[in-house]
Parts: structure tokens; sequence; C-alpha cells
DNA sequence: TCTAAAATTAGATCTATTCTAAAAACCGTG
DNA sequence: CACGGTTTTTAGAATAGATCTAATTTTAGA
């Protein structure tokens, strides 16, 4: 989480940024900006939303959709995700969990750089209990 | 396209059905609306969403979020999708292009129904001219 | 044709996000 | 360590996307 050139570093955006790098599970904006005003009553959800776009452009959190909400994923290293039908929690799955995938040449779209794999079905505590 | 239990088929959804299965990209509620509105010009906005939803409920329509926009996916054959980070758009990749996909077990969640898979790079039109 | 149930409509409402302009804070430099 | 230009924050307004409401209209079966 290092400076970047022409910004200057805030009380906001590092509590932003250190609440990212806790964050287990995939916030939404609403919930960064709660848990920030918990600390500093006078973050705006401006601010928030500043700088979850700056991160953001910069490569350092993810935006994920699932269950109709916008969430953002502070986890940096390449991974994929599992979404759970019944009640929208989505876990990170570790990327040497999932094989390469192997796809074959793209007419006319050589520059595939990245690739992310969406598993979904039911959580361990969403299973019926048969 | 078929009717189901208990509901019944209007116009509106006649259009609406018609527009999404003849559509090659993967429209915005918004351009859903202003297409079924040239044909029939009453058809309101809370039509189009109900609609919309009710196909998303029935498993006839995909919900996809790219580049900050909820589109929705006509396409109901199992099969992944191309996101070319310049320009947003969303290409189809069929199913076979993609080699299948293994995971390990993962501990706690049994129930894997499914996957797709995003991959991601430049579009065709958005090759640099180098 | 009649009728109950369901759908449509316009507009209000709600939620999420961005915009705005003024005040405040950051930080390199003198 | 104060100065000053630039950047950031802030509250609230504005915008956009989606849902809700209550009255009217339509559907489809008898």
């Amino acid at each position: 989480m290092t400076r970047a050139r022409g910004l200057k570093m805030t009380p906001q955006r590092r509590l932003i940024v250190e609440y990212l790098r806790g964050a287990v599970n995939h916030p939404t904006a609403d919930e960064v900006f709660s848990a920030v005003n918990e600390q500093l009553p006078i973050t705006s959800r401006a601010t928030v939303y500043n700088t979850l776009n700056w991160l953001k452009a910069a490569g350092m959190i993810r935006e994920v959709f699932e269950a109709g909400n916008v969430r953002f994923d502070p986890n940096t290293t390449n991974h994929h995700h599992f979404v759970c039908r019944a009640c929208g929690r989505i876990d990170d799955v570790d990327f040497d969990s999932v094989g390469d995938v192997a796809f074959c040449a793209l007419p006319g779209r050589q520059e595939i750089e990245s690739y992310d794999v969406t598993l979904r079905g039911l959580c361990a505590a969403c299973q019926p209990v048969a």
C-alpha cells in the first residue's frame, strides 16, 4: 500500500486502506463508510467513494458484483470466487484450488491478460439438512 | 419461452422477450426499455424491470456486471465471457472454447453447481496499432 | 360475455453514487 | 518551522438506477 505519485496521504485514506486490508469479507462502499466513521466520525461518503475509486484504478482492490450489490475485494492476489446461491456470500478461492484454465485461441482477441473463475453453489451453512 | 403457471402473457412481455432473444450484445435495463418503447410507447420502466426480474428468477436470462453497469445476458446456454479492458464490451465465449475447469475439493462447500470464466484483455478493436 | 386475478401505468420513493464549491489539510520548499 | 500551491475533505445537492404504490386496464378461463 504505497503512496502513489502526486497523491497525498491523509488519515481518511489511511483508515480506509487499513480497514480493507483487515477485511476478510467483501465489503460494500457503505460498509466501508460505516466502519471508517466509527474511528473518524468526520469522514464523508464522497471521500470513501473517491478513495475506493482511486484504489480500484490503481489495481489495489477489485470490484465484484453478486446478489445485487457492488462489493470490493481487498485481496489483490490472483484468486477466484465462490458465490452461495442461497445467502449470496462470497468466499475467496485460492488460485491453486482451481486448475489452469486452458482456452483455445479466440479469433480477434489475442490479448487475454487475465481470467477469473466464479464457482456457484451452496455454502456449508446453506446445505440442506437432509 | 413458455408461459409459466399463473402468469399471463401480455404484449409488453412478448416484446421484451423477443428483443432479448434477438439481442447479440448484453443490454442494460434501460436499453431494453428504449427498444421496447419504440414499438410500444406505453411500456413503463416498472414493467421492464418486473419482466427482467421474472426472467432472471426463471433462469431465462443471466445478470452480468462489467465496467460499472448491470447488464442482462439472453444467452441461456452455458458459456463464458470475454471483457475488453479498454472499451468494456462483453463478448460471449463458447463453452467449448475453454477447457474444463478442474477444481480441488473445497472444504465445506460440496455443492458446486456451476461455474463460469471471465477472460479479460483487449478486444480486436482496441488492439494497439503498433 | 362475464369476472376474478394479474399486469400495466405514471409518478413517487428509495438507494447508490457522483458532483459542487468552499474550507481544510498535506508537504515540499525557503 | 512557517509559507503557499496544490490536493483533499466535507456537507449537501444532484443524478442515476431500481423499486414501490394505488388506480386503471388487461388477460384468460368459465
